[in-house]
DNA sequence: TTTACTGCAAACCATTTGCAAGCAT
DNA sequence: ATGCTTGCAAATGGTTTGCAGTAAA
């Protein structure tokens, strides 16, 4: 992790460190408050201030190192960018669930080319939105 | 549309009509800000207050009159709900081109079905993100 | 040493809300 | 007449920013 910083140009801190051993802890994408939250529960991280956490998840973002994800909530969730993939987000309560499609991704890669109007696509979101079998 | 207002249960106001019409006559998804600008432009609706376009819109969005959109700007977008597709953005500028897709669509379909976690997938946003031809 | 990074507090800004007056039904 | 809608102004809340101090490199 330390490296991967240093290699997209960041510097290493501690404060950074921490952010994405928290990230990389959990199973689901987190918010700013729940981050925050993750770190008051180590003392050695609990003087890690707010607006820390949100340069950090905007630089490393950029960095794609980070991937933000539209959830349908007031704030922004963010995940370790590693295997590409889209999520199912239960409109009634915190679950989330994985999902990759290559079918999906080849008809995608088609769209681009067929474009009248763009010439390079470089991102999608491809978000679900339902009820659990809880919630439902 | 008064019609369909009044179906949905809600009043037909002057400023749900203008607010409608603005939306009918754009080619492109409008945001709050711009909505009110096209009122602005025109005496009868130069009143219509900010905060009855907000109210107005997640009114509407909610009786599935509307539908927003995620365009990755501060402000949200919305169109009216006609037929089923999708958008590309572009990231440099205003430009936005709609698609659509029976393959993806059916994927889609296969992985609401898929699906261990949930019972009922009820709406999916997918965006893509680019450059368009004068961009790039 | 240099310059990026951080904490703190204040500012931002899209959106929401309380309330009294207004209008569609 | 009733109660949904609206305008106005104030509040909200997630996120951003200015600045001076701190620490990676």
């Amino acid at each position: 992790m330390r490296n991967i910083l240093k290699e997209m140009g960041f510097k290493a801190t501690p404060a950074r460190l921490a952010i994405l051993y928290v990230l990389s802890r959990s199973k689901t994408p987190l918010n700013a408050e729940d981050i925050l939250g993750e770190l008051k529960k180590n003392n050695k991280h609990k003087k890690i201030n707010e607006a820390t956490v949100y340069r950090t998840l905007s630089a490393l973002e950029e960095g794609t190192l980070l991937k933000r994800i539209d959830r349908r909530r007031e704030s922004a969730y963010f995940e370790l960018a590693k295997k590409h993939h889209h999520h199912i987000s239960c409109l009634g309560c915190d679950a989330i669930e994985d999902f990759e499609n290559d079918k999906i991704e080849a008809a995608l890669g088609r769209i681009t080319r067929g474009s009248y109007k763009f010439s390079r696509i470089t991102d999608h979101s491809l978000e679900l939105f339902g009820l659990c079998k809880k919630c439902s």
